[in-house]
DNA sequence: GTCCCGATTCCCT
DNA sequence: GGGAATCGGGACC
């Protein structure tokens, strides 16, 4: 018996909050692929619309990021680097463009096809490394920018979230986001805490 | 039209 | 720890 068999949807109401509010309370949910592929969400990055210089909403409204300016529940998917998808929960309301960096899972099910979709050759390789990173896990979960809009509560979609009744973490520290180059001072980084999947290790600011 | 660079990953050292 | 890979968006001319 599978997690996804006690698994139940988030309703709309649960993405509508501002991202700090969702970004904490997405850790160890489930991302589920219609084709059995699914992963704990253990590490996530808020971004927040026109207020955040390392939003991709900071200047307004493009054909990229016009999912990001949809009412919470939708996934909001772009290219990085010209080869990697990375991954986005929206939330909060209509035109806010507030967004949740989804940077890695723990994966559950479907790891062969993760496998099979992360690596050619599937020697040497540490299944700890399928889903850690923004990069990899959209990968290992095959998602790409076809999956963008996607309607995120619904059991019936491509890629939905399911709560399967592990409680996020009581009160995860927020740390500095990654790979930015603004807006880094902002402690907008959730994790679980000492989890090996992790993109990297949570370090607090010692000042 | 041209230019710069990014919410990254991989492989080598 | 460093550099390459790779390409679309957005700024600017």
């Amino acid at each position: 018996m599978g997690p996804r068999s006690k698994s139940r949807r988030l309703g709309r109401t649960f993405y509508t909050g501002s991202p700090l509010v969702v970004a904490p309370l997405l850790l160890n949910k489930l991302l589920v692929t219609a084709d059995g592929r699914s992963g704990r969400i253990v590490e996530v990055e808020a971004y927040w619309g026109a207020q955040d210089p390392a939003s991709h909403a900071y200047r307004g409204r493009t054909a990229r990021n016009a999912t990001m300016f949809r009412r919470g529940g939708h996934l909001y998917v772009y290219l990085s680097y010209g080869m990697h998808w990375c991954a986005n929960v929206v939330c909060g309301p209509e035109g806010e463009a507030q967004a949740v960096l989804l940077r890695a899972l723990q994966p559950v099910e479907g790891l062969d096809l993760m496998r099979a979709a992360r690596w050619r050759d599937q020697r040497r390789r540490d299944d700890r490394d399928l889903c850690r990173g923004p990069g990899r896990l959209c990968q290992a979960m095959g998602i790409d920018r076809s999956d963008d809009g996607i309607d995120l509560t619904r059991p019936s979609s491509p890629v939905w979230i399911a709560d399967d009744g592990v409680a996020p973490p009581e009160s995860p520290a927020g740390t500095a986001r990654v790979g930015i180059s603004v807006g880094t001072d902002l402690p907008w980084r959730f994790a679980v805490g000492d989890h090996p999947g992790l993109s990297r290790p949570v370090v607090r600011r010692s000042g």
